[in-house]
RNA sequence: GCGGGCGUGGCGGAAUUUGGUAGACGCGCGUGGUUUAGGACCACGUGGCUAAGGCCGUGGGGGUUCGAGUCCCUUCGCCCGCACCA
């Protein structure tokens, strides 16, 4: 009689044994090669959800896979803890965010320990704790001497439901990442990081990560956004400046009709001053907001300042002077040039305003004479006409011609731009890295001076007000200025969080130490070998991450160019969603089926089944893992995570999945415990391969073809595959028949699927281990290598193809010759009635797979 | 608009790296068994059509090839990122 599986006392009992034996201690003592994966670490919102538990197992199975291969593996867990959330949760609940954020910890390490992650926790730590922040508030005053932290006045996205401002990566769709709020341009003084001092090596080491996924590299090149032109000059008439604008099409330049300013141009705003008129254009445009959709159902509008400007090439041309609100404050120089024959929205505009339209490209295989411009822009490539100097060449030739010609006359030059903007890291908000800098009326901006740090966020504060209680903190907020000892008042902006996991991979090497990143700990381990974590952040924490890197080594506490060599991106984990009649949304657990019709538990109304979409909150269509793994436990819960779907794909999670996870895990331990055959006794030696019966030389085989298989889909994050080479084996396994030996095999079979499953099912895999007769751990075993000899078969199925259609299938010897192959298949029944006596032409035969007779 | 990805049984997906027996593995479903009962367990079956021999099948159409889910062209559908970036 078979024992019913205990997940949740073996999981308790080996979670213990782990954890006092200190197995998952990073160690780097020993000659073993370091290996070092991390997942992202989480923000500690209250409870773990799937998509954690998605995220931690893959690393787990990675972490546990490569410490079986020999290395010394780095894995540890932390703890994003500097947010809003915590902030609000104070507003609403009077609590203070420390205390929620240190709450939540302890709540999701509980949860996290649960999973059996194999995490060396003597590494955690909190971005939230002093220990970590002072750290982080040294590295910004580095930045700062080193030219890469800049303050300066900017227009900037400000969100007025969360009362701070954004990075340029937080606004989507022109609204707050987070709140949803329309976002607002407003001009202040604010804390930047120069990133774009990076932007050309942020760009060309994409093409040096091999391991990353094409789509974050090509995310990351668009984000960049390089564009290379050139920079002209246009004297403006009656004042003794000129206007500089960024183009890329310099070769059009003779086809200018006018020049518009950014509504947000310090021309413009000059301008305003004397034209009331154009002041309220203006704020009509910054009031439209800056979305640029919305721009687009405005149409594309202008003001006339009545300022004429000078074409470079030609003293005796003057071009009208727009403002205009299509044209982007915080691109190129925010002034264009007009071209509309050869840009679209150039001839939008200019059809809008009755400006000219001259062709100055013309198309090939068209007559010069004859080009029209209707309503579609000439885009394409072509022929330099209407262009003086210019005239005959190519748009390649004729660019590298204006060019120099701009040059050659001080109106300009060759020119890059970026789409990517320096990054604002002030945030207008309590709960957060404090920026050491102190403001002095009389010295300026002044660093804390390194011995005073940390600046320790104060917590005698109070959320019952809106805006950033560290204004408010008057005890706090007034200081004496580092260097002339008069009054002074901190900078009472705190760090954007993003700051905060731009190097916590990097503190991970030594997450105790007096010194932010000492080289002794850290070189050994860095850079990440494996990094995973979900596509959302493709661009923000990836890039700022490599952007710390860059400026980290220039500050020299790193010596290597890219922080993460390996990333994978894991797809979402997604759940039906269902919704009532009036179209609120109902938890899963929240209702049934009743009559076969789907209802809620509580009142019976009937419940449509919407379209499966990722689990979130706002949706209810969260499955809480904690239920999961307490109903089923954590090997169950793993296993279905890494069951079926490609880990890169979103997963549906589904109840009926996870059941057949958990039929799994107690089938195993069925096989192991009242397996078909009596096993042989532990450690006793297989007999020789040729004395075993055929079907046991076949499951010997199948045992280190699995073995090979697995490994290979591991090594390549082919979990779900993996998985599914483990129960064909031990399908085959259950299938075993009684014979010589059978012993030995089915030992052989049930720890080689104990070891392969080891990473994935830790629990099982080690009360398994231990029940087949070993006493050491099997978190420390190697990983199984298969016998080469056994990789291939010694008999061959081959299919027979007649005009391409299989026919048959024949039996031959491995390593049969062209010729044998031929005659069996020829001497075949079935080929021979498919032939039906026709002649054949050719017979083509490639060894092993296939003979196609061609009639 | 620009860029990228994906279309395979009732469902999730294998096979695409290297063109060579399509549908591994699982879910669901069906039949039978077992059990006091079970949403448990066991065995067998399960792409479609066909009485059979067989025919048809990887979104549609075309091409290359002895041979195409895999390569090429074209078309349709869905998804994702960016979006007046000059």
């Amino acid at each position: 009689m078979s024992e019913r599986y205990d997940a949740q006392a073996v999981e308790a009992k080996w979670q213990a044994a782990w954890e006092d034996a200190g197995l998952f201690r990073a160690e780097r003592s020993d000659g073993r090669p370091s290996y070092y994966v991390l997942e992202m670490f989480p923000y500690p919102s209250g409870r773990i959800h799937m998509g954690h538990v998605r995220n931690y197992t893959m690393g787990d199975v990675v972490a546990r896979y490569k410490r079986a291969r020999g290395f010394d593996v780095l894995h540890p867990m932390g703890w994003d803890a500097f947010g809003l959330p915590a902030e609000n949760a104070a507003f609403e609940r009077g609590v203070h965010p420390a205390e929620w954020t240190y709450a939540n910890i302890a709540t999701m390490r509980g949860q996290l320990q649960s999973m059996g992650l194999s995490i060396d926790w003597e590494r955690e730590f909190a971005t939230c704790h002093p220990g970590y922040y002072e750290h982080q508030q040294a590295l910004f005053l580095d930045f700062f001497e080193a030219g890469l932290v800049e303050r300066k006045e900017a227009w900037v996205n400000w969100d007025p439901v969360d009362g701070t401002v954004l990075a340029n990566e937080q606004v989507v769709d022109g609204r707050g990442w987070r709140s949803g709020a329309l976002i607002e341009k407003r001009r202040l003084a604010q804390w930047f990081f120069r990133i774009t001092r990076f932007a050309d090596e942020l760009l060309e080491a994409l093409e040096a990560l091999p391991r990353w996924p094409d789509k974050v590299r090509l995310m990351q090149r668009n984000w960049i956004g390089r564009s290379e032109g050139a920079h002209a000059l246009f004297p403006i008439e009656g004042r003794g400046e000129a206007l500089e604008v960024f183009t890329t099409r310099p070769d059009t330049l003779f086809g200018a009709s006018f020049c518009a300013l950014s509504p947000n141009h310090p021309l413009a705003t000059s301008l305003a001053e004397s034209d009331s008129a154009l002041a309220a254009f203006i704020a009509e445009c910054n009031l439209a907001g800056v979305g640029e959709r919305d721009i687009e159902a405005a149409g594309k509008r202008g003001y006339d300042t009545g300022v004429r400007v000078r074409h470079p090439f030609d003293a005796d041309r003057t071009l009208p002077l727009y403002v205009a609100n299509f044209v982007l404050m915080d691109y190129g120089t925010g002034a264009i040039f007009g071209c509309p024959a050869h840009d679209q929205r150039d001839l939008e505009f200019a059809r809008s305003q009755g400006l000219p339209v001259i062709p100055v490209v013309c198309p090939p295989g068209e007559d010069a004479g004859a080009v029209e411009i209707g309503a579609e822009a000439y885009v394409g490539d072509g022929t330099a006409i209407n262009s003086g100097f210019l005239d005959g060449l190519s748009v390649a030739e004729a660019k590298a011609r204006a060019i120099a010609a701009l040059a050659e006359r001080d109106a300009g030059g060759a020119a890059v731009s970026y789409r990517l903007r320096d990054w604002l890291i002030s945030r207008q908000r309590y709960w957060g890295c404090p920026i050491p800098m102190v403001h002095c009326s009389s010295c300026g901006v002044v660093p804390v001076p390194r011995e005073a740090l940390p600046v320790r966020l104060p917590e005698d504060v109070t959320f019952d007000a809106p805006g950033n209680p560290l204004d408010r903190h008057a005890g706090w907020k007034h200081t004496a200025c580092p260097r002339c000892g008069g009054p002074g008042e901190r900078d009472t902006d705190t760090m954007d969080t993003f700051v905060d996991s731009s190097w916590y991979f990097a503190r991970f090497c030594a997450a105790r130490a007096d010194v932010p990143l000492p080289e002794s700990d850290v070189a050994p381990w860095l850079p990440v070998d494996q990094y995973i974590g979900g596509i959302e952040h493709a661009v923000l924490h990836l890039l700022y991450s490599r952007f710390f890197t860059k400026a980290l080594k220039r500050c020299g506490y790193l010596d290597i160019e890219e922080p993460f060599a390996g990333l994978f991106t894991q797809g979402m984990v997604c759940h039906e969603t269902y919704r009532d009649a009036d179209g609120r949304w109902y938890y899963p657990d929240e209702i049934e089926t009743r009559a076969g019709n789907l209802v809620t538990r509580e009142d019976g109304r009937p419940i449509a089944i919407g379209r499966s979409e990722a689990m979130s909150k706002s949706k209810r269509n969260t499955v809480d893992p904690e239920a999961i793994i307490e109903a089923y436990g954590a090997d169950t819960a793993r296993l279905f995570m890494l069951s079926d779907s490609p880990p890169e794909r979103d997963l549906e999670w589904t109840d009926t999945g996870v059941k057949g996870a958990w039929r799994y895990v107690a089938a195993l331990w069925r096989l192991v415990t009242s397996p078909p055959v009596p096993l042989a006794p532990c450690g006793a030696a297989v007999p020789g391969h040729d004395s075993l019966a055929t079907s046991l030389r076949g499951l010997r085989r199948t045992i280190h073809k699995t073995i090979a298989g697995v490994t290979e889909d591991l090594e390549r994050f082919h979990f779900n595959r993996a998985v599914a080479r483990v129960r064909e084996l031990t399908n085959a396994l259950s299938a075993i028949e009684a014979s010589l030996g059978a012993g030995h095999v089915m030992r052989e079979g049930l720890e080689t699927a104990t070891r392969l499953l080891g990473p994935v099912v830790p629990h099982l895999a080690e009360e398994a281990w231990r029940r087949l007769g070993h006493d050491s751990w099997l978190a420390r075993e190697p990983w199984p290598e298969p016998d080469p000899a056994l990789l291939v078969d010694d008999i061959v199925i081959v299919a027979v193809q007649v005009d391409g259609k299989k026919r048959a299938t024949i039996s031959l010897p491995a390593g049969h010759g062209k010729a044998e192959a031929e005659s069996a298949a020829m001497a075949d029944g079935g080929v021979r009635r498919a032939l039906a006596g026709r002649d054949v032409r050719k017979v083509i035969v490639v060894p092993g797979r296939i003979v196609n007779v061609v009639t």
